[in-house]
DNA sequence: GTCTATAATTTGATAGAC
DNA sequence: GTCTATCAAATTATAGAC
C-alpha cells in the first residue's frame, strides 16, 4: 500500500491535523512549515493561497472516507450492515487520530471562511447524507429516508463535537448507542 | 424589561454575534470596535485579553439560555412538555439570529481556544445534558436518560451546524422532526 | 471611559536566487 | 522544490493623556 512520504502528502497530514484540531483561522502557513522543517515560502509553492490547501485538504479528506466506507462494506458483505459501517468509520476517524472530523470544523465555521472552502464542505455533508439516505432500509417513505439521513449524519457531528470539548469519547459511543437503538439498525 | 444598550452590552452583542458567525480566531478587538465606533484600546478596558471577553460571552450565553428555557416552561406549564420547549428555545435562537450556536463553535474550536474558555464550553454542554436528562421521562433508568439527554443535544448541535453550513435552515426543522419522532416526546 | 500612540509579533503572500 | 528576503497588513496587547 505505498504509503507516498513526500513533502506535498506530509504537509496535507500536518494541515489536516492541525485544522481539524484547531480550526482554520488558528493554523498559519509558518507553523506548518515549522513542523515540517522547511520555509512558509516551500508551503506556498504548493498552495500558494491558503484556501487552496483548505480545498485540497477537503478533497482528500472526502475521497479518503467515501472509499474507506465502500472498502469497508466489501470487507463485511452483508447488504444490512451499511450504516454500522459508517459508525464505525467515523468513530475510528475520531478515536485513532483524536480530533473532530474535519467538514465538522470547517462546517462550524464556514461563516468566516473563504466561500469555496465553505462549498466544498456543503458538498461532503450533501454526499455524506445522500450515502447515508442509501443505507436506510427502502421500506421507509422518501420523505422519511431523507429526514433519518440528516438526523445521523448530524447527531455523528454533534457526537464527536462533544466528545472532543469534553474530552471524554465514551460521550461519541454513548450517542451512538442510542441512536442505534432508536434508528433500530 | 430595561434593555440597557451600554456600551458594554452594545460590545458583548456583537462580539457575541461575531464569534457564533466566524469563530473565535476570526474575531478582531479592531473589528469589533469599528462595529461600535469606538477604539480597540477601549475594547481592552472591558476586557483586558480577548480570553475574558469570550468567558463573559460564555457565561452571558449560558444564563440567557437557561433562564429562557426556564420562562418558556413556566409560560407553557404542562409538566411534560419541556423538551419541546428546548427545541424550541435553541430554534428561535437559530432562526431569529440566523447564527449557530455560541458553545457548538467554541465546542468545536476547543483543541485551539484558551484552556479556560474551552472549560466554560464544557460546562454548558453538561448543564445543557442534565437539563435535558430531567426533562425525559423517570420511567427511563438513568443511564438511559442520559444516553438519551446527549443523543438529543448532540443531535441539535450537529443539526445547527450543518444548516448554517449550508446555509438552509430547514435542514434543522427536518432533524429536529426527525428527532421527536424517534423519541416520541 | 475613551482616546492617541506605540510596541512586539504574526500573518498571508510575493519576488527572485540557487 | 527550497531558500532568503521582504512586505503590507493585521493582531494582541500596554502606557499614559484627557
Amino acid at each position: 500500500m505505498g504509503e507516498l512520504s513526500t513533502t506535498l502528502n506530509k504537509l496535507l497530514d500536518v494541515a489536516e491535523s492541525s485544522v481539524r484540531l484547531r480550526g482554520y483561522h488558528a493554523v498559519s502557513f509558518r507553523e506548518l512549515a515549522d513542523d515540517l522543517g522547511i520555509k512558509s515560502s516551500s508551503v506556498h509553492h504548493y498552495f500558494p493561497r491558503k484556501e487552496d490547501l483548505a480545498v485540497a485538504l477537503l478533497r482528500r479528506y472526502s475521497d479518503n472516507f467515501f472509499t474507506e466506507l465502500e472498502a469497508q462494506c466489501e470487507k463485511l458483505r452483508a447488504p444490512n450492515t451499511r450504516l454500522s459501517v459508517h459508525f464505525k468509520v467515523y468513530r475510528e476517524s475520531l478515536v485513532t487520530t483524536q480530533k473532530f472530523c474535519l467538514c465538522g470544523m470547517l462546517g462550524a465555521e464556514s461563516g468566516g471562511i473563504p466561500e469555496v472552502v465553505g462549498e466544498a464542505v456543503s458538498e461532503f455533508f450533501k454526499k455524506n447524507v445522500a450515502w447515508v439516505d442509501e443505507a436506510l432500509p427502502s421500506s421507509l417513505s422518501a420523505a422519511d429516508r431523507n429526514r433519518k439521513a440528516q438526523h445521523i449524519v448530524a447527531a455523528m457531528q454533534g457526537a464527536m463535537m462533544m466528545a472532543s470539548s469534553q474530552k471524554d469519547f465514551k460521550i461519541f459511543d454513548n450517542i451512538v448507542r442510542d441512536l442505534v437503538a432508536t434508528q433500530e439498525v
